[in-house]
DNA sequence: TTACAAAAAGACCGATTGGTTTATTTTTTT
DNA sequence: AAAAAAATAAACCAATCGGTCTTTTTGTAA
């Protein structure tokens, strides 16, 4: 039977250890690093979880929600198409704000270690990543329908390169540690964007 | 004294544990994987490299050394500034072509685990995306400088968001393991670089 | 207050980790 | 051909890995 308690400690190592599995990475977070993370036991911590595998999928969940939150509030809070797809450059030039984007994009960091090695985080992020092309898509589309947006635009296209170049921008960000390529990135993006007004 | 089949060993295990190291990455990658894939005993690893991180970073600058000159052939090889920007997304758009890059491009892969744990490696990353980027900078200078590409091109701001487009795209490659996106990418950037033309 | 079940703690497990050491083989030099 | 040096194989090490199991603690309902 589940109770009350199970369910908020279940929900206090996925918050206490999001970071842990961003920075460090699925292979490289151990069992160790979550008790440390949570000052929970081993028992406790394998009487919530099955596994490993277990918790870095539902961190992963976590952490993507986390950026899809709050990149939704934004967006919604403007009307114009435009606008609303300034949230993202806007929003990533601004990453080190976000607590949860500081250690890295959930997206990025978990591709790149998944694709070859661990199926179902794999999954996961296919379908984050599908998720993203598709909402932005669907902005795109619905600028096309308001005349706010040139109706000659293609939304996959334009959600596939907004996609790649924030990704790519901010891989370089991490790596340098200083934020000079993501902010030009970001505004070659701004600008892109912009000419995509009707 | 450094004898020649020391040196010779040396290159075997660089070579053989090359795609090993991109496709499971640096944690990922044990000294039995790097057993077996040169087919060499622990000892004699360990006689020819200090210890996990010195292999590692070895390999980093293989795999590295390899896009780059596979690339300087195929630049050297064409004359037009234009053109020689073009090649960046056309092997991109056939990378599955390149071993070296069928696993992954080095760059990216090793930047997102090396970032936030593993300092050496993440400054041969630095150094490797630095020389990218300004060698595209080169490229599209010696255009203006031969009237191929517009006066008023801002070198940096290409390199960056060619760079960024590029490993965007294949992230969403590789996680995705279909080039729906990578073309798309490659197909708007070359767009882009056309219209580079003076 | 007691009885009971759920949750947490921590000792414990075999396997694997990166790395060392010793013994043996191979190569090079004299 | 002998001696020295280098390269290799393999046994061995402590530490850590993910995971299990039993004991203790805790919260709750009767």
């Amino acid at each position: 039977m589940k109770t009350q308690k199970s369910e908020n400690t279940k929900q206090l190592i996925i918050e206490k250890t999001s970071t842990v599995f961003n920075v460090k990475g699925y292979a490289g977070t151990s069992i160790n690093d979550v008790m440390s993370a949570t000052g929970l036991s081993k028992g406790c911590i394998y009487g919530n979880f099955e596994n490993k595998d277990e918790i870095a999928l539902s961190v992963f969940d976590y952490n993507f929600g986390k950026v899809t939150q709050h990149m939704k509030e934004r967006i919604l809070a403007t009307e114009d198409s435009i606008e609303r797809l300034l949230v993202y450059p806007h929003m990533y030039k601004n990453y080190f704000k976000y607590p949860y984007l500081r250690a890295g994009c959930p997206i990025l960091n978990t591709a790149t270690e998944a694709d070859d090695t661990h199926p179902s985080l794999q999954k996961r992020v296919q379908k984050a990543l599908d998720f993203w092309k598709t909402s932005i898509e669907n902005q795109i589309k619905r600028g096309i329908g308001r005349n706010e947006i040139k109706a000659d635009t293609n939304p996959t296209e334009i959600a596939v390169v907004m996609i790649s170049m924030i990704e790519g921008a901010f891989m370089q960000a991490k790596v340098n540690n200083h934020m000079t390529e993501l902010n030009i990135a970001m505004s070659f993006l701004e600008k892109l964007i912009r000419n995509l007004k009707a």
